[in-house]
DNA sequence: TCTAATTTGTGCGTATGTATG
DNA sequence: GCATACATACGCACAAATTAG
């Protein structure tokens, strides 16, 4: 069976005459998922052409998820569906709520035809590199959510480096790549001297900051904040054993500890926004009611999403700081 | 017993494929401790390959501790552990907030050389069939939550029978599938039923149904329920220019209606849990606290994930319905 | 165990045509 | 007309995996 076909002097790309054969093996049922295709080497002699021609041909169909390629062996037909042009490899820490709309965002800016797969590392290094490793040269993107793991940019640099995009937190290391992140150091900081007024009501600010998970410029935007004003200050790990006090007003970065810090204020009979304020990390639909309104500071997850397809559309090589917000309610 | 088989011109090393062949008779039991292997010549001449294919795949063995070799007489198994990293492929409809607890519980549950891979199929029937087909032999289980696509069955047919779990809803056509799911006629029924003092306080019960994503079962198990009683009742599918009245209780399936109706109950000074009736469906945290707690009706998903780990890790064939609580607070 | 042939993977250099400003 | 960037195409060298004899 020939399966492959290239002509001289035709408007197209070698190249892409190689693709658009495959492809049309395909759907006329000559070449089925597990079929061997021809080597490289064969399909260079057979037609006189460069071995990267025919290269750069089974790299594109293989970032399409249509071939894949075994060392020592051959390429074979992996997926019999070739409406997807492009794949996406999108590498996250972990599964939560913020995600949900990063995600859907993402998906709807981009083309029908460009498929998203997504993964989590877990924060675990062995996990995150052997991600990374075992994609590599099967998506034409790869987005990719760092963590505080070192060695990360070891681990990135195996991929083609105009493929890659950094999100949600950058580190000084990847400054090279473009991407879209918080600065939560300045969000955190001018978010609170935004609602300086309000929080002279209280004489204290407390942050609590529990987890290793947590990106550690959110502690150092706070700290910058107390030392430029005279508030008194504290930072705990956790509300366990701990009594409130009226003018306190708290930083709580994740829903859990809000939960258990609202039943506290209630239990010792203090009002949210009078005795014990509150700035909640992240907004979420329910933070608009509970309580009559809890005070968020928060990046928006929905342009985030957007954006980021904007960049893989236009190729956009940029740093983006993306846009962060202190709404202000009933409980500061 | 033939235990070793060997193909030409598949996208597998044939020094791999015998490795294979030798786990999978250990697994399956065709072949134990003691037990004597095919001679390297009897190998070779059967499936017309080199001696040193067939060396390396059992030098492999061999390091691994599996066989041992015993010089003029032949290879012999050694140990009938064989730890294979399983893999597992977890194909959701989309990605969404109550998903978190589901899929942490599950990793959790499993051991720790078991990966799981997410996909999202998007409620389209193409996704869900390429997703299927292009993943067919590449993982050991298949943990797949259906949706409302016809040809579900035809699709999930291809892959191996004995690998395969339905997860969340199950329809009549996949009932030979062991599942764990959620049984959404009679949770909202008995739920109901549960709450029937409660309820009495009310004049008239609405469901809001909007969406086409929501399982069919919940309109059924509300319309048992409203047969068996005499409530005055009503099905919408928005909240838009709907005015509230004193004496409806609503049963809510999403969050972000649940905002819409608190926000008009305020707008229309009605108090919660005595003028308007709120049930809301799926537990999250702020549910506890919002409004001084709503009512909710939910499963248990981290139960969920949990039993479906055990499942797979015990190989149980069985029909779950995963439990339902109904926890009953301020807003009914 | 060694040698050899074939295959994919990767990096580097070069050349040409085309579009853009 | 000139400079530049980009896509296309070619050639070569070496590494690593697979398989054969």
């Amino acid at each position: 069976m020939n399966i492959i076909s290239v002509e001289e002097n035709i408007g197209l790309p070698k190249y892409k005459q190689i693709v658009l054969s495959v492809e049309k093996a395909i759907t006329s049922g000559n070449l089925k998922k597990g079929d061997a295709l021809p080597s490289i080497n064969a399909i260079k002699n057979k037609f006189f052409l460069s071995r990267d021609t025919v290269l750069m041909a089974f790299n594109e169909l293989k970032a399409r998820g249509i071939i894949e390629s075994i060392v020592g062996k051959g390429y074979y037909l992996k997926s019999e569906s070739i409406d997807v042009t492009q794949k996406v490899f999108l590498l996250f820490d972990e599964l939560n709520a913020f995600k949900e709309n990063l995600y859907t965002s993402f998906l709807n800016s981009l083309n029908d035809n460009i498929q998203v797969d997504i993964f989590f590392h877990h924060f675990s290094y062995d996990m995150f590199s052997k991600l990374i490793s075992d994609n590599i040269g099967s998506y034409n993107y790869y987005i990719i959510m760092p963590a505080n793991l070192s060695q990360t940019k070891k681990v990135i640099e195996k991929l083609p480096f105009d493929k890659v995009y950094i999100l949600d937190q950058i580190h000084d290391e990847l400054k090279q790549y473009p991407a879209i992140y918080q600065n939560f150091e300045d969000d955190i900081y001018n978010s609170l001297k935004r609602a300086i007024t309000l929080l002279n009501k209280y004489k204290k600010i407390v942050l609590l900051f529990p987890e290793k998970k947590q990106p550690q410029g959110m502690l150092v935007g706070f700290q910058k904040f107390r030392k430029s004003t005279n508030f008194q200050h504290e930072v705990i790990n956790s509300l366990d054993d701990r009594k409130l006090e009226k003018g306190e007003v708290y930083l709580v970065l994740d829903d859990q500890n809000l939960i258990v810090l609202i039943k506290k204020m209630k239990d010792q009979k203090l009002t949210i926004g009078k005795d014990i304020g509150i700035i909640s990390y992240n907004e979420t639909l329910l933070k608009e009611i509970v309580e009559g309104g809890i005070t968020t500071i928060s990046t928006d997850f929905n342009q985030m999403g957007k954006r980021l397809a904007q960049m893989i559309l236009n190729k956009e090589r940029v740093h983006i700081e993306n846009q962060n917000d202190l709404i202000i309610r009933n409980s500061l």
